[in-house]
RNA sequence: GCCCCCAUGGUCUAGCGGUUAUGACGCCGCCCUUUCAAGGCGGAGAUCGCGGGUUCGAGCCCCGCUGGGGGUACCA
């Protein structure tokens, strides 16, 4: 078996891009096959070495490694023009000048029946289709489909300029490099037609085909830009995890019969069918990518969760906080606003401190919570701390919230972080301490002023 | 306009002629609890898009309709 991933190099790879990428990976490694990649570029103007390096980099982040070196079609001119040129020796292409118009005034003319020019020794290349015959479109996910010959008007298969067009290139491509089994979003569904003309002109037999339900935003359209986290450059930007994100895409319209929802590489290999494919399209639920972003992250091993939040970040040093922010995450990108307050110092967060700190009894508590941690003897250990606070509360007769907010906001300025010991300390006695009195500092005169 | 496809709770999904219609996300409640999460338990939420058939019996089969999507370029 060898299928392929041939993205058009648009600079992004979109999700639905993604499942179909993995769809024919998962394919090719269950089957002992071969997973090739091809830049589509038939549109020189978008085919940047920037847009197609961007690809390469999202797919390598998803740990979808690929066979051999890609293959351009920049780079083929020839072999697509020899095909051209063979199709038009037969006479079964034609050169014609007609353009939209021409094509519009026809059918004004004839009806639904497809446009058929006259050879003008000049002008774009179009395949004749006979009004006979129909193509019919296999697919393991869709089963059959009947396109009559008739209404498809003869179609462009290169420019007057001799470059080819895309229906012309990918099944040239595919079919110069050995592609068995083509699987490719849906949205290609209704053009395999004529692509299984052109195929038919050069007298070789189709592939397998398996076009996949496109991928809807909310409002049930297409899924775009406009909708978010449209591609994995920006899932990877949000800090979700490339094996979160496989078995998310992967679950989007394909499902097992136990329901599983949680699987490993090796179980997506084993298990993985087209035919099990959905039909229908499905919505792209971040939450619901949350929620097993979720339960990867809280698995990952602490020096590797610490790197990616590192690479993520930019900064270093971040192992202690990782430790004590893991259960509390869902995403890379959760850790900064939990956790940053152990580097850059409390956040100025007003609204928290009046609501916590506001009363003379808070303030109370806080002095309080700031002796029994000072009284703290070496070492500074989460049990310690906990003794130590625990004696406040008794003492007081406080809820333990009433005691451990203040001390909260003290010292992330926000109501929330990390376990308020594990928190006290990793910010260390000193730390720990001055943040303390900087708040009561504040406060204080705040009140005196008022 | 024409062609093609699709249709199970808000979302993803199981189902493959006989089920109290599966599980998950989300939502609500309770438990746990130092905030927020996580975790545990429970709950609400689907006349299986609508209407006709076929059948003793239809989410599953057939027809029509409606809705949605895709295609219809010298775009990919």
């Amino acid at each position: 078996m060898r299928v392929r991933f041939a993205p058009s190099p648009t600079g992004a790879l979109h999700i639905g891009g993604a499942r179909t990428a993995l769809y024919n990976w998962l394919l090719a490694r269950g089957s002992g096959g071969r997973f090739l990649l091809r830049i589509e570029d038939t549109d020189r103007e978008r085919s940047t070495p920037e847009n197609v390096e961007q690809i390469f980099d999202a797919l390598r982040w998803l740990e979808l490694d690929w066979d051999e070196e890609p293959i351009f079609q920049s780079a083929r001119g020839e072999r697509h023009a020899e095909v051209v040129q063979a199709l038009l020796d037969q006479g079964l292409a034609y050169r014609s000048t007609a353009g939209q118009d021409e094509i519009k005034a026809w059918h004004e003319q004839h009806g639904n029946r497809g446009f058929r020019g006259e050879d003008e020794g000049e002008g774009a290349v179009r395949l004749r289709v006979g009004d006979e015959g129909a193509a019919v479109v296999r697919d393991v996910i869709r089963g059959e489909s009947t396109f009559e010959n008739a209404l498809q008007d003869d179609l462009v298969i290169a420019r007057a300029d001799g470059t080819p067009l895309y229906h012309l290139a990918v099944v040239v491509d595919d079919h110069d490099m050995g592609i068995t089994h083509v699987v490719r979003g849906a949205d290609h569904y209704s053009n395999t037609a004529k692509q299984l003309l052109i195929l038919a002109a050069m007298g070789e037999e189709p592939p397998l085909y398996a076009h996949v339900p496109l991928l809807h935003g909310p409002d049930g359209k297409k899924l775009s830009k406009r909708h978010g986290a449209a591609s994995v450059q920006e899932l990877r930007e949000r800090g979700y995890l490339p094996e979160a994100v496989r078995n998310y895409v992967a679950l989007l319209g394909w499902g097992n019969e136990e329901s599983q929802e949680f699987f490993t590489t090796e179980e997506l290999e084993r298990e993985f069918s087209l035919e099990r494919v959905s039909k229908s399209p499905a919505v792209f639920d971040e939450q619901k990518l949350r929620h097993i972003n979720g339960r990867y992250l809280r698995e990952l091993e602490l020096d590797d969760l610490t790197r990616r939040l590192e690479d993520l970040t930019g900064r270093e040093g971040l192992r202690g906080a990782a430790e004590i922010s893991q259960e509390k995450i869902s995403t890379l990108a959760d850790f900064w606003p939990l956790a940053g307050f152990f580097f850059d110092g409390p956040l100025d967060d007003k609204a928290a401190r009046e609501k916590i700190l506001g009363t003379p009894e808070a303030l109370d508590r806080l002095t309080k919570a700031r002796e029994a941690l000072a009284a703290v003897d070496e070492p500074w250990t989460d049990e310690a701390l906990e003794t130590a606070l625990q004696r406040v509360l008794e003492d007081t007769g406080a809820k333990p919230r009433q005691v451990y907010q203040p001390i909260r906001v003290a010292l992330a300025g926000g109501t929330v972080s990390p376990g308020i010991f594990e928190t006290l300390r990793l910010l260390g006695r000193d730390e720990a301490l001055s943040r303390i009195d900087a708040v009561l500092n504040r406060m204080s005169t705040a009140a005196d002023t008022a």
